[in-house]
RNA sequence: UGGGGUGUAGCCAAGCGGUAAGGCAGCGGUUUUUGGUACCGCCAUGCGCUGGUUCGAAUCCAGCCACCCCAG
């Protein structure tokens, strides 16, 4: 018999890694699996500078949650380490970040930590240290199916962060575990109140985290002078509307913050030129896309035919999943291009953002959006 | 200088004697491991200024000021 974790020995055997931030959830998992009799590692990674971090609420993996990561470990008696990855998280995170708001696009810089620090990096080192598998405080849901696990939506719809895990790859999937997946945050609330644990009303992580106060752009100018330089505010039809302080400071689809007013209707932010320095403004209508491409797809599901393959996608993560087709571009379905095909227009759609498909609750993966189309209307 | 016109919130703009619509911008909130979208709420004791008429004026009258157009 197998135990909650899928493996056929007893817990005291099963040797787990979790990965602990220093929040409820992730503290929530460690403690539990050690109820249970697991071999329990905790380890959480000293990802920025704590001298800032420390003054920020709800952050993680810095300063006082690394205190708060070991603070509970004391407590319920298992090893923890911190690792520093500072220099890995600068480059692999930080850096990337600042240079997608160069381009013009609008990075997610948490999905990059997952990807090529937290499931990577991290996940090596887990099975450096023996152990059969890796724990996140995650809510997602690793199921059994047919073809070995398959990636699902998390029970608690409002808790879902399979958007931001859409490159888990199946071979990190089969290591890796989400206790959490399948219970409401209220429940994970509960246990850490019973557990005593110290973070059990420790506000939930929101935000990027190595953002002091919300000032991304502050974040960007310092390690990359220059991000803010000035430009012009321009209409599609080319009149200059008037000025910006950083296009850094602009997503596509951004409609407040533009300080254009005295037209009939709102203005949004439609494209982004890097090389300009232009923030390119218009009415809702000049949004519409019906073509989305992207790079780095990383697809979870059975191989997919010439005639695409019927998804949900979901362009934003708090956008709802809408209905397209996806065609992947050349042959495999490894790290390449493809294209979405939109059933209705979607407003809003931005370089640097994840196109994270579903199958009903089941994830089947997800690529970074690169450019989208304007199909034009047939006359 | 003469003639005409316009002056209502940061911008646009209704109102035409009865106690300041609306839109854009802005601000606040909801949502959110992205400062996007969407949605909700707030935003002129005040209508260029000074007097007058009236129970009552942004609305009528007079003077003044500013800007615009035409003429020269």
């Amino acid at each position: 018999m197998v135990n909650s974790l899928g493996f056929d020995k007893d817990p005291k055997d099963t040797r787990v890694v979790v990965a602990m931030s220093g929040g409820v959830d992730s503290s929530v998992v460690a403690c539990l699996l050690k109820e249970e009799g697991y071999d329990v590692i905790g380890v959480t990674l000293q990802l920025y500078d704590h001298g800032i971090a420390l003054e920020k609420s709800g952050a993680c993996c810095a300063g006082q949650d690394i205190y708060d990561a070991r603070t509970v470990a004391d407590r319920y008696g298992f090893p923890h380490y911190v690792l520093d990855y500072e220099n890995r998280f600068q480059q692999s995170v930080m850096e990337d970040f600042a240079d997608s708001y160069l381009r013009g696009e609008t990075p997610i810089p948490c999905v990059r930590c997952n990807q090529k620090v937290k499931f990577k990096d991290m996940l090596a080192m887990a099975r450096d240290l023996g152990a059969d598998c890796m724990a996140t405080g995650h809510y997602i849901q690793r199921i059994d199916g047919e073809n070995g696990p398959e990636l699902h939506r998390a029970f608690d719809d409002t808790k879902d962060q399979s958007y931001f895990l859409f490159t888990t790859t199946n071979e990190q999937l089969d290591y890796l575990r989400f206790p959490l997946g399948g219970l409401p945050k209220s429940e994970t609330r509960k246990m850490a109140e019973r557990m005593g644990l110290h973070v059990s009303d420790k506000p939930d992580s929101q935000d990027i985290c190595f953002v002091p106060d919300g000032s991304y752009a502050r974040v960007v100018e310092r390690l990359r002078p220059g991000a803010l330089d000035e430009g012009d505010i321009v209409h599609l039809d080319g009149r200059v509307l008037g000025q910006h302080n950083g296009i850094i400071n602009y997503t596509i689809g951004q409609r407040r913050g533009i300080g254009v007013g005295g037209t009939a209707e709102p203005l949004y932010v439609i494209r982004l030129d890097a090389e300009a320095k232009q923030v390119i403004v218009g009415p809702k209508e000049a949004l519409a896309r019906t073509v989305v491409l992207i790079n780095e797809l990383n697809w979870l599901g059975e191989e997919i035919s010439d005639n695409g393959k019927d998804v949900l996608v979901k362009l934003r993560s708090s956008q709802k999943p809408v209905a397209a087709t996806l065609y992947p571009e050349g042959q495999g379905l490894g790290m390449g291009g493809a294209r979405i095909v939109l059933h209705d227009p979607q407003f809003g759609v931005s370089p640097g953002q994840a196109a994270v498909f579903y199958d009903g609750n089941r994830v089947l993966g997800g690529g970074w959006i690169v450019s989208s189309e304007q199909e034009t209307v047939a006359a």
